[in-house]
RNA sequence: GACCCUAUCGUCCAGCGGUUAGGACACCGCCCUUUCACGGCGGUGACACGGGUUCGAAUCCCGUUAGGGUCGCCA
C-alpha cells in the first residue's frame, strides 16, 4: 500500500473495477496474434464495464519506430478497438509511454534494492529470485506450480541495463501495478515468465493481477506466424479490402467461441457472451480462408451504405469517374452481392463509368465469333428502342419474347449482349446492369460492338 | 537439454462418463440460374498411441509420442 502512487487514482467512471490492458513494443507491424490479444482485453472490458487502456512499452530505444506506433494506432482504429486510457486519450495513470515513465521506474528500483532485492552484475542489475515453489491460478490455463528453487534452470533475471536502460518483466510488472491491472490477458508465450513476474510483484508489497493466458495463434501447418506470413499483418487486412467487422469476429473465433456453433455473430451479442474461462487452451490455426469467407459473408449482409462506405477508398484510389454518389450507388447495388474483397470493387464498377472499357478476348470470340450473332445482337437492339419502361423486368421480358418470337434460345441473345454491354462474361445480373447503364447507353454498346466485331 | 502448455475431420469450434461424435471453412457431387456468385440438398473426412479407473471413456488418471512456448543486458 505504500506503492499507491499518488499520480494514480482511479477516476471512477467505469461500472466496474476491471481494468485491463493492451500493452504492445513498437518494432514492427500490428501482427494479428497482437490483434487478438487486443481484441480479448477489450472484449473483456466492455463485457465487464471496465476499462480498457493501451500502453507502449517502447523501452527498446534501439528496435522502436514511429512507423510501428502507427501502424498500432491505426490497426486498433480500424478494428473498433477503442481505449479508455493511453495515447491521445490520457488518463489518471499515465504517461502511457513506457519511455516516460523514467521516475516511476527509478523509485521502483530504489526500493527493490533498499530491501536487498538487487545485486550489481556486470554493470548490469538482477534481481535475487526467492528461489520458491510459485503458484499461478490461471484464469485459462488453471493452476500450475512452477518449481524455482534451481537457480541453474531459473537463472535471476535481469531488470536494468549497464546503460541503465529498463528491461520487460521489471517495467511491465511496474506499470501493471501502478496502472491498477486487475487482469493481465496476453499470450500464452508470457506463460513461462509469470512466475518470475509474481515473485516480483510479491518483491514490490503488491497484489497481482488475475493472468489469463490465450493460446498462440500458429500457421496453418502449425508452425508460428510471423511477420512474413500471409495474413499476418493487420495492414494487409485493411489494403486488401476486408471488412473490420469480419476480421473481428473471426478473430474472436480463434480461441472463443459461443459453444452453440454459432458463427456469424453480433459484436454487441459477443461483448455480452464473452468470458475468459470460455477461451480454449489449444494453440490455433490462422485459416485463411475462413476469414476470406466470413468477409464476403459481411460483405454480403451489410447495408448498401456501410459497403458505400467501405468501398470508396478502393474506388477513389483508381481515379473512376463516377459522377453523383447516386449513381455510384446504384451500380454498387448491383455489385456488392458479388464482392468478395473490396479491392476488387474498382474492377467490377469500371465499365459501368466509361466507354473506352477493355473486352475479353475470349468473351469476344465465344459471343461474336459464331454465325449470326451480331444480326441478332442488332435485331434485339432494334426491339429495345422502342422498349418502355426501362427496368429489369421489362427488358428481360423484351429479350425473351424476342427470342421467342425469332425462334432463338435466350442465351443465343443473352451472352452477346452481355459482353456487348460490359465487355466481359462474367458481372452483375444482366437485366440489373442494362437497367442501371441506361437505355441509351446500353443500345448504344450493343451498336457500337456490332460495329466493332463485324 | 530443463521446465511449462496442448492433443476431436486438412483447418476453426461443439462435446465436459452413455451421441449414428455435431456445426463452419475448404474440397467433391446435385439443384437453383442469363454469367459469376449467393442459396439449398448430399458426400468425403477426426477422438495421436498405450495403459489404467468404470457396467460404460473423445470425456477422468498415468505414460509415450507429437506440436507449441519459456529459459536474453528482446518484448
Amino acid at each position: 500500500m505504500i506503492f499507491l502512487s499518488a499520480s494514480c487514482k482511479i477516476t471512477n467512471s467505469m461500472s466496474s473495477n476491471v481494468r485491463v490492458r493492451f500493452a504492445p513494443s513498437p518494432t514492427g507491424y500490428l501482427h494479428v496474434g497482437g490483434a487478438r490479444t487486443a481484441l480479448f482485453n477489450w472484449l473483456y472490458a466492455r463485457h465487464t464495464g471496465g476499462t480498457f487502456i493501451l500502453r507502449i512499452e517502447d523501452t527498446d530505444k534501439a528496435r522502436n519506430t514511429a512507423e510501428a506506433t502507427q501502424a498500432i494506432y491505426d490497426g486498433l482504429k480500424w478494428l473498433g478497438l477503442d481505449w479508455d486510457e493511453g495515447p491521445f486519450k490520457g488518463g489518471d495513470c499515465g504517461p502511457y509511454f513506457q519511455s516516460e515513465r523514467e521516475e516511476i521506474y527509478l523509485r521502483h528500483f530504489n526500493q527493490l534494492k533498499a530491501a536487498g532485492h538487487l545485486y550489481e552484475d556486470g554493470g548490469a542489475w538482477r534481481f535475487r529470485s526467492p528461489r520458491e515453489v510459485v503458484v499461478l491460478d490461471d484464469l485459462v490455463c488453471g493452476h500450475i506450480e512452477f518449481d524455482l528453487t534451481n537457480p541453474e534452470t531459473h537463472p535471476d533475471i535481469t531488470i536494468r541495463r549497464p546503460d541503465g536502460g529498463w528491461i520487460f518483466h521489471f517495467v511491465n510488472v511496474v506499470d501493471d501495478i501502478e496502472m491498477k491491472m486487475t487482469h493481465v490477458i496476453r499470450g500464452e508465450d508470457h506463460l513461462s515468465n509469470t512466475p518470475k513476474h509474481l515473485e516480483l510483484y510479491k518483491a514490490l508489497g503488491a497484489t497481482p493481477p488475475r493472468f489469463a493466458h490465450i493460446p498462440l495463434i500458429l500457421n496453418r501447418d502449425g508452425s508460428k506466424m510471423s511477420k512474413r506470413d500471409q495474413g499476418a499483418a493487420v495492414g494487409g487486412y485493411i489494403e486488401q479490402g476486408y471488412a473490420p467487422e469480419a476480421v473481428v469476429n473471426y478473430l474472436c473465433l480463434l480461441g472463443w467461441s459461443p459453444k452453440d456453433n454459432r458463427e456469424i455473430l453480433d459484436l454487441n451479442e459477443i461483448i455480452a457472451l464473452f468470458d475468459l474461462p470460455h477461451i480454449n487452451r489449444r494453440a490455433a490455426s490462422y485459416d485463411l480462408d475462413k476469414c476470406h469467407w466470413m468477409n464476403a459473408q459481411y460483405l454480403l449482409r451489410m447495408s448498401l451504405e456501410r459497403f458505400t462506405e467501405l468501398s470508396l477508398p478502393f474506388i477513389e484510389k483508381t481515379g473512376i469517374q463516377y459522377g453523383s454518389e447516386a449513381a455510384l450507388k446504384a451500380v454498387l447495388a448491383i455489385v456488392q452481392e458479388k464482392t468478395k474483397q473490396l479491392n476488387e470493387v474498382p474492377d467490377r464498377i469500371r465499365f459501368f463509368f466509361t466507354e473506352a472499357f477493355e473486352f475479353e478476348a475470349e468473351a469476344v470470340e465465344k459471343a461474336f465469333k459464331v454465325p449470326g450473332a451480331l444480326e441478332k445482337l442488332t435485331a434485339l437492339a432494334n426491339r429495345y428502342e422502342a422498349s418502355e419502361p426501362w427496368t429489369a423486368e421489362s427488358i428481360e421480358a423484351t429479350l425473351k419474347a424476342t427470342a421467342a418470337e425469332l425462334g432463338w434460345k435466350n442465351k443465343e441473345l443473352i451472352h452477346p449482349t452481355r459482353i456487348a454491354v460490359s465487355g466481359r462474361a462474367v458481372g452483375p445480373s444482366l437485366y440489373h446492369m442494362m437497367e442501371v447503364l441506361g437505355k441509351e447507353r446500353t443500345i448504344a454498346r450493343m451498336r457500337s460492338a456490332v460495329a466493332r466485331f463485324a
